[in-house]
RNA sequence: UGUCCCGUGGUGUAAUUGGCAACACGUCUGAUUCUGGAUCAGAAGAGUUCAGGUUCGAGACCUGACGGGACAACCA
């Protein structure tokens, strides 16, 4: 909907892929319809490289006036499990995304699967092959040389009609007899070389249960599945480029008009310092290297669910890095700059010390206690105000104290002042250290009563301004810090290392002593906050009202951490 | 030794389909700030892998190199 002379914005400008649909489209293919579909398999959890597939298929439906499936492609039983099913639609939905009434299983279709494969055997055009793996494989030569042809390749009709029966009914041994497509052995590509397109698996499939012996390859499901929907538009990853010829030529001997599904690949989603394999994730979890699926660290969407990114920061995210057939490994710190704004708009900012340090304020009344005002999000003033308690001895963050101060440190040392956010200025007069260990254990100020935010001499200048939490009124909490997992920016892209070889030994920190306001002892899983100063934070699940628990999800970028190196 | 795909600042993407490279992240200044955040203003950084060709004109088209990737699972 471009308007006259406007410039043509970054958000206006389309992926190849969109290109594609849109010519598509106005071309009048397919009625001028489309409809896509989001095809997982269920033998994991889905991770924020499904994610960008998922924008795009349902993205480009919703904004075309389609339809967009989940399809499950279930069509190796030993692989999968219904544990998958249940998180993967959970994911999808926290995502924000529907598919209606559509819930479909490649499985769905095995009945319609089998006849079309009984029905290119009698075309002649697939064959029952019993030779071994081994043999089999060896005679597909290899990339840069022809195929022989299996004896099995001439095989009579009804012979492999009958074969392809018994195979069903488990008359014969996995792996003993398989289903070939009689293609061409001499193409150079070598998905086009007889392709296996049913195997026997005598294990229960988790939905058919063991009506099946034999079952559908990728190949010989995929596409057909699209077909049998009604897809328009199949979208997958650039490594499915080489499968697109046996994708369309499926499709020409199972098509009656002019209606065809169309498969266009993408670039897969690397980011930089994790890695996104399902099999490498799968280890990192069964070898006790993160905490589960769902640890913080994991590039999971329930561990980044967990770790306290938004849906809509992902699909920022998604939407910043694009889709192209470029093989690209993107930045963690532009996914980071997509949490920090979005939190940044709508966590209410909160004080709490990681490392605390007592400050006693020597001549503030003992006993006495005010309740002073704080604004709850600067970014957003209908987020209101809390009152926050404060006291004689309060905490400060550790980091924020220093004996014998750098140039430019604007915080607190002997003689200086400081503001402690919506409270007093105050001013250090001395304080304790243990001499044995060289720990600065308590810190001594006095306070100017005439410097209380709001009020009378509230204008005054200080260098600077600390968070801080009344010592008799805080809470303790357990915080996880969290770094990148691994230390190398492709752990995974090494070719003569293993990629645990850089797992990150301080991926994990946990703190137990810290202290924060009141106010936090009753948020709940998953509740955000802005940790005034240090970062966005996120409620854990272990969390509990008497010992609440937080994720750090994102650190607040710290110019002073960088000045400071 | 085959077939296919890809090659634009540090990173990810753009470039009205041939008109003298733009945006975001990151980096660095400065202003402002009761968050060393946010915000605001600004800067540095590529001549588009290379070599030819077509053209008045090429990042876009052609040819050839070079570099990277995919493909030889009864996985998806």
């Amino acid at each position: 909907m471009k308007e006259n002379n406007e410039p043509v914005t970054r958000s206006e400008s389309q992926s190849f892929i969109e290109s594609f649909i849109g010519k598509d489209l106005k071309d009048g293919k397919n009625r001028g319809k489309i409809h896509t579909r989001f095809p997982p398999e269920p033998n994991g959890y889905l991770h924020i490289g499904h994610a960008k597939a998922i924008c795009l298929d349902f993205g480009m439906a919703k904004k075309y006036g389609g339809k967009c499936n989940l399809r499950f492609d279930d069509t190796n039983p030993v692989k999968e499990e219904v544990e998958y099913i249940d998180s993967i639609k959970e994911d999808i939905h926290w995502l924000g995304f529907d598919w209606e009434e559509r819930e479909f299983y490649a499985s769905d279709y095995f009945g319609k699967l089998y006849n079309f494969a009984a029905d290119l055997i009698k075309r002649g055009l697939a064959y029952v092959d019993d030779q071994p793996a081994d043999l089999i494989s060896s005679q597909k030569g290899t990339p840069s040389q022809p195929g022989t042809d299996s004896p099995y390749r001439n095989r009579q009709v009804n012979e492999n009609l009958d074969l392809f029966n018994r195979m069903n009914k488990g008359e014969f041994d996995e792996g003993s007899r398989v289903l070939r497509a009689k293609v061409d052995m001499n193409s150079p590509n070598m998905h086009m070389r007889d392709p296996i397109i049913y195997r026997i698996i005598k294990s229960p499939h988790h939905r058919t249960g063991s009506t099946w012996m034999v079952y559908p390859m990728y190949d010989f499901a995929h596409g057909q599945s699209d077909y049998f929907e009604g897809i328009t538009h199949s979208l997958c990853t650039l490594e499915f480029e080489v499968h697109r010829p046996l994708y369309d030529w499926f499709i020409d001997q199972l098509k009656s008009d002019d209606y065809r599904p169309r498969q266009i690949e993408f670039n897969r989603l690397n980011l930089t310092y994790t890695i996104m394999s399902k099999r490498k994730l799968l280890e990192l979890v069964q070898e006790e290297k993160v905490r589960g699926w769902d640890d913080p660290r994991m590039p999971t969407l329930c561990g980044l669910r967990r770790r306290g990114y938004t849906p809509e920061s992902i699909k920022r995210f998604v939407d910043l890095i694009g889709y192209t057939k470029v093989e690209a490994i993107n930045d963690v710190s532009l996914l980071e700059h997509a949490v920090r704004e979005d939190l940044n708009m709508k966590t209410p900012r909160v004080f709490g010390v990681l490392n605390p340090l007592k400050v006693i304020i020597k001549n503030y009344p003992e006993g006495q206690v005010e309740n002073v005002e704080l604004i709850n999000n600067p970014e957003d003033e209908s987020m209101g105000k809390r009152v926050v308690p404060f006291s004689r001895e309060v905490y400060i963050e550790q980091d924020d104290f220093m004996e014998t101060p750098p140039n430019k440190f604007f915080r607190l040392a002997p003689g200086m002042e400081v503001r402690l956010k919506g409270a007093y200025i105050i001013k250090c007069e001395g304080f304790k250290k243990n001499e044995k260990t060289g720990a600065i254990e308590e810190v001594y100020c006095t306070y100017d009563q005439n410097t209380r935010s709001g009020g009378n001499a509230s204008d005054k200048k200080v260098k600077g301004t600390l968070h801080w939490v009344s010592a008799q009124h805080a809470v303790d909490a357990e915080v996880r810090l969290y770094d990148r997992l691994f230390i190398h920016e492709d752990p995974a892209g090494q070719k003569d290392d293993d990629y645990r070889k850089f797992l990150n030994p301080d991926s994990l920190k946990i703190l137990k002593g810290c202290k924060v306001e009141p106010s936090l002892r009753s948020a709940r899983p998953l509740e955000k906050f802005q940790f005034q100063r240090l970062g966005y934070f996120c409620v854990d699940y272990d969390s509990t009202s008497s010992k609440p628990v937080f994720n750090r999800t994102v650190q607040l970028k710290d110019t002073w951490a960088k000045v400071n190196k």
